[in-house]
DNA sequence: GGCTCTAAAGTTTTT
DNA sequence: CTTTAGAGCC
């Protein structure tokens, strides 16, 4: 490992780790870099084992990466038994390992934001309160600040963010958060939040499992903590406690997530909580200009109560941002267009380099209708994503339902889904058998005799075969892989068949968004079990999936696109050019955000974080009309870009003034300025490779692996020790035969009790 | 119980 | 403008 590839300040928070550290990481310091020197220096000089590591990102795709450049300084064999993911991919699965202290079963099932919603609907409807009052986005939305306040049911009090209940005129908050716990118990399952809550709810009633977990975990490391919330805070706290060895990574500047339940105090108090803590400030930016380093710098200083930190540039000067202005959203979109026809026809940019950064999803559609009439190809992160999909979600409910037949919601999708006679009425009945007896809606259907369930005998047949059913494929589970079983599934639910018959062009791409599914299913199992020769269960696959964002599937068809995204999407990555639209009062900032300060300074931070995804040129626009619920809107510039140093701002091709940095090249500003606004040649139409949307396909995001001595062997008996490639060291503790070959089962030190294939098992023999 | 038509409402941002 | 939800009809 080359240290000196490091800065000062970087080698030094690399190689402090005897105590608690804060690492305060400026735009484009080389965070990421630093993360990665670290946990290979803990690996290779501190001695550290992998698995005593436990390293925690914002998304998968950042965890990914990282563990990538570690595999390729350590070597994969290592790389892949960090405890590493976002903070939800890591405490489920201690989750489902721990299952039994807390009350519900492993193979319990994951509820996303839709499920969640849809269930509060649910109860909001049988305690009959108003459905207009007690929307569910809002009750939820109570609910997770409740959750990310640790804050369970019965102490959600006055003090504890009831009474602002009482102000927004829900006072019944408290009720449904009960009654919605209480239900997602009965169903076996958790929401987002509860991972995080239910890990803490763990580690205070059993500090014997709390205590595990703080021996195993030597040291945690924890990217972008800025956005961490206080149960977040809480379980890092619980986990460190012992070692005290915890790195903690971030820029309070960048701290964008405040509406999700984000503490920007978590950053700020680190020092206070760990009075012992060294603190470390990387503060070159090795990625953008200097024009942008200072654009950057001159907004941010607009905040109050930050972190005292100067970033810098030693990088060439560049050219200061570009303001343009336009009649319209549509005019807007073209003008972007158009700057970037312009950038490629003079060869000074590839279109895979360029994104337009928005604050809204709804943004884009102008920029693609501009893009596909100018022949630009393009690609967009966000919006509906492939599991979100009606159809997807449907399938999926099946698998749940398999997995665990207690899950009310994916009851719900299956019951009548495709038709077959069991409508509101039936399944009200069932649910009002099923909550009065504390049981689950399927062992309700599975038994309409036995519970008295009064529909008459047509109903309880159907009810009966639908359970039936699902009983017998769910038997499939033992021996049949998670692909096998959703195409058995598929075939047996009647969904092919309802879609195969009916011939129209919605069925039609129902049925190929099943076969993408059916496909993504297959490589997820073959990666697997080509990696760990075990293949994976169908409750993993579907946790999986159920933490999968936008952000990570990335579709590479070799055309090389120009970008798309949310601003707060674009949070990690960078390109040389950026393109920030839509900087209007009401939109950047947004009207939610324009009240209060806090809710400015967020916005603030916002475009900071977009400005500094740039390294080479950025172009601010804003329109001065805009088409918004359908009405067209008179908009004023944002106040942010009266923020930014004008010496830093470029309008029109005229530049307000020179800028010094601080010294010497005079000359930087006659060159690289813009020339003016002159409209290009007519657009591109036609004939070019455009696209409209790119299709999300499932990726399957195991690690890689590879072998390292590691190879299948011909037999084991019992009470053999083993090492595994994956999962370490065990001792066998049983053998026996399938149709697959032979099947071994192993005790772990580490992992947990395994079942393997022993034809595809990578093992030394010990 | 299922389908179709009409009306209303909605647009941050995401694990 | 688009999508979803509800009412009413078959």
């Amino acid at each position: 490992m080359s240290i000196s590839q490091l800065n000062e300040s970087q080698k030094a928070a690399v190689m402090y780790n005897e105590g608690p550290s804060l690492v305060i990481a400026g735009a484009g310091s080389g965070k990421t870099r630093v993360l990665t020197y670290k946990i290979t220096y803990l690996l290779e000089v501190v001695g550290l084992k992998p698995y005593q590591i436990m390293a925690l990102t914002f998304t998968n795709k950042a965890a990914r990466e990282i563990k990538e450049r570690i595999a390729q300084m350590v070597g994969p064999e290592k790389a892949q038994y960090l405890a590493m993911g976002t903070f939800h991919a890591q405490f489920s699965k201690l989750l489902r390992t721990e299952s039994a202290h807390i009350g519900l079963p492993s193979n319990f099932t994951v509820y996303d934001t839709a499920d969640a919603k849809n269930l509060i609907k649910a109860i909001v409807k049988e305690m009959q309160l108003d459905e207009k009052t007690y929307k569910p986005s809002v009750v939820l939305s109570r609910i997770s600040s409740a959750k990310n306040k640790m804050v369970m049911p019965q102490q959600y009090d006055d003090a504890n963010g009831r009474s602002l209940d009482f102000m927004m005129r829900i006072p019944k908050v408290k009720e449904i958060y009960t009654e919605y716990q209480r239900r997602l118990k009965q169903a076996g399952a958790m929401d987002f939040d509860d991972m995080l809550c239910l890990t803490n709810q763990l580690f205070i009633q059993h500090p014997e499992v709390l205590e595990k977990y703080q021996n195993r975990f030597q040291y945690i490391l924890v990217d972008e903590y800025q956005d961490t919330n206080y149960a977040q805070y809480l379980l890092l706290k619980a986990l460190a406690a012992k070692h005290r060895r915890i790195c903690v990574v971030g820029d309070d500047s960048q701290s964008i997530y405040a509406f999700r339940g984000a503490d920007i105090s978590n950053i700020l108090y680190f020092q206070k909580q760990y009075p012992e803590s060294k603190l470390f400030k990387l503060e070159q930016n090795y990625r953008s200009t200097k024009y942008l380093v200072e654009a950057a710098n001159s907004l941010i200083a607009h905040n109050k109560g930050r972190i005292p930190k100067k970033v810098f540039s030693e990088n060439e000067i560049g050219d200061p941002l570009l303001l343009l202005e336009a009649y319209s959203d549509i005019e807007e979109a073209n003008m972007v267009a158009m700057r970037i026809q312009s950038l490629l026809r003079n060869r000074q940019e590839q279109r895979s380099e360029m994104v337009v950064l928005y604050r809204i999803n709804a943004q884009s559609r102008v920029l693609e209708d501009a893009f596909r009439s100018h022949g630009i190809p393009y690609k967009i992160y966000g919006g509906q994503s492939f599991y979100q999909r009606k159809i997807i979600k449907d399938v999926l409910a099946y698998l749940r339902l398999l997995v665990n037949p207690a899950d009310e919601e994916a009851f719900k999708r299956c019951i009548n889904f495709p038709a077959r006679g069991i409508g509101d009425t039936t399944i009200n009945k069932v649910k009002e058998v099923a909550n009065t007896q504390q049981v689950s809606l399927f062992e309700v259907a599975a038994n309409p005799l036995a519970f008295n369930l009064s529909v008459n005998q047509g109903t309880a047949r159907k009810l009966v075969n639908f359970t039936d059913s699902i009983k017998q494929i769910a038997e499939g589970l033992q021996d049949k892989d998670a692909y096998q079983i959703t195409e058995e599934m598929v075939q047996f639910s009647g969904i092919r068949t309802m879609l195969q018959a009916t011939h129209d062009i919605e069925s039609e791409t129902d049925w190929q968004n099943i076969e993408e599914l059916l496909k993504g299913i297959r490589e997820y199992v073959d990666k697997r079990m080509e990696e760990e020769g075990v293949s994976p269960t169908l409750a993993e696959y579907l946790t999986e999936v159920s933490l999968l964002t936008d952000a990570d599937t990335d579709t590479d068809d070799g055309v090389e696109r120009v970008t798309m995204m949310t601003v707060h999407a674009a949070k990690g990555l960078e390109y040389n050019t950026v393109f920030v639209v839509g900087l209007e009062e009401d939109l950047f900032p947004s009207t939610r955000d324009g009240e209060t300060t806090e809710g400015i300074e967020e916005e603030r931070r916002l475009l900071y974080v977009a400005i500094t995804r740039a390294k080479k040129r950025c172009y601010l626009t804003y329109a001065k009309s805009r088409f918004r619920n359908g009405k067209t809107n008179y908009t004023s510039p944002s106040r942010f870009i009266a923020e930014i140093d004008t010496k830093c701002l470029s309008v029109r091709g005229k530049q307000a003034a020179a800028y010094d940095f601080t010294k010497k090249d005079e000359s930087f500003f006659t060159r690289g300025s813009y020339t003016g606004n002159r409209t290009l040649p007519g657009s591109i139409k036609g004939g070019l490779n455009t696209m409209t949307r790119v299709q999300v396909t499932p990726q399957p995001t195991a690690p890689v692996a590879s072998a390292g001595g590691f190879s299948t062997v011909a037999d084991v008996s019992v009470g053999q020790r083993i090492l595994h490639e994956r999962f370490g060291q065990g001792t066998v503790v049983h053998v026996e035969s399938s149709a697959d070959g032979k099947r071994i089962r192993v005790q772990f030190e580490h992992s947990g009790e395994r079942l393997l294939l022993l034809k595809f098992a990578k093992i030394k023999l010990l």
